[in-house]
DNA sequence: ATTACTGCAAAAAGTTTGCAGCTAC
DNA sequence: GTAGCTGCAAACTTTTTGCAGTAAT
């Protein structure tokens, strides 16, 4: 039993924790993104931070919310929306356009992130290296644009959603 | 004077005619479409195709609403949002994301058609063959996500647009 | 002490619903 | 004549703004 139970729980203790060190990373990598960019330390802030960081989906502005005054009692919706404005801004941060929605929220992890989305769960796992430089030159020698920028969704189904099915 | 006027006017005469022709064709087509869906061929309808179909830009409902009524005075916002589902659930129109915003539609010639932006004017131009598979099945692979759907806008500055600055 | 941040309340913007009258078929 | 469509008004949802109090540096 002691085994068993030790395996168990040593998967799922080193899997939470290694969830949560990468939680925790973000975390603070945003925070301390925010303080280099002059932007104070506030429990308001730390909590729609942390709400972001915790989450695999998007996030809506509600949802930040409701989720963050679990952390922070007081927090209120003008500074959820104040905050994403900030992270924005920064580039740590991007709105999701989802089928059902254009207002959910992630952390990018870079510059030019894209997302695959879940269908079913809503998981969205950022993506690099979308390679649509051949596809783009395409489309400016056909309609005689200059491509400037592009902006790219995937939507799927997750593996555990897969295996779920 | 009056080669010269009518060197211009048979340009823009021609123009016209053939912008109009266009619209017309565009037009024509929804109408049938709603038609042979079983919908009922009514002014407010009509009025609402017909600025879809002559705009080259993505409209919102409240252009729609404002445009509709110059040619159907009693045009009512809700059938605006009404007219959209129909044809967005017909596949004639979609919804165009902007950096601006994501509330403009735009008629689709094709059932899998993503757009070239303008980000100075507006104007949205379709193209196809986005040619995106290779791309797909390497997010497919990396990420273990079946992938179903994808979208992707093209932001940019048009020809017209170009030549201005 | 000063400046920036916060949250409430209210306003604004965008969208949806209920319903009685009107119109296309 | 009937079923479907329309538009008004009102409700609702989401986002923004004004402002006085509070917290961070």
């Amino acid at each position: 039993m002691l085994t068993r139970a030790r395996g168990l729980a040593t998967f799922v203790f080193v899997k939470n924790e290694t969830l949560f060190q990468f939680h925790t990373a973000r975390t603070d990598h945003l925070l301390h993104a925010l303080a280099e960019a002059g932007y104070s330390d506030t429990a308001s802030r730390r909590a729609v931070v942390d709400v972001l960081c915790s989450s695999r989906t998007g996030v809506t502005p509600a949802d930040l919310f409701a989720r963050g005054r679990r952390a922070h009692a007081h927090l209120g919706q003008v500074t959820v929306y104040r905050t994403l404005e900030i992270l924005e801004h920064l580039g740590l941060v991007r709105k999701l356009h989802r089928e059902d929605g254009c207002s959910s929220w992630v952390v990018t992890s870079a510059t030019h992130g894209h997302h695959v989305i879940c269908r079913s769960c809503g998981t969205a796992v950022e993506f690099e290296g979308c390679s649509l430089e051949a596809v783009l030159a395409r489309v400016s020698k056909s309609t005689g644009f200059a491509v400037e920028g592009h902006w790219l969704e995937v939507f799927g189904t997750c593996p555990a959603c897969r295996r779920r099915a």
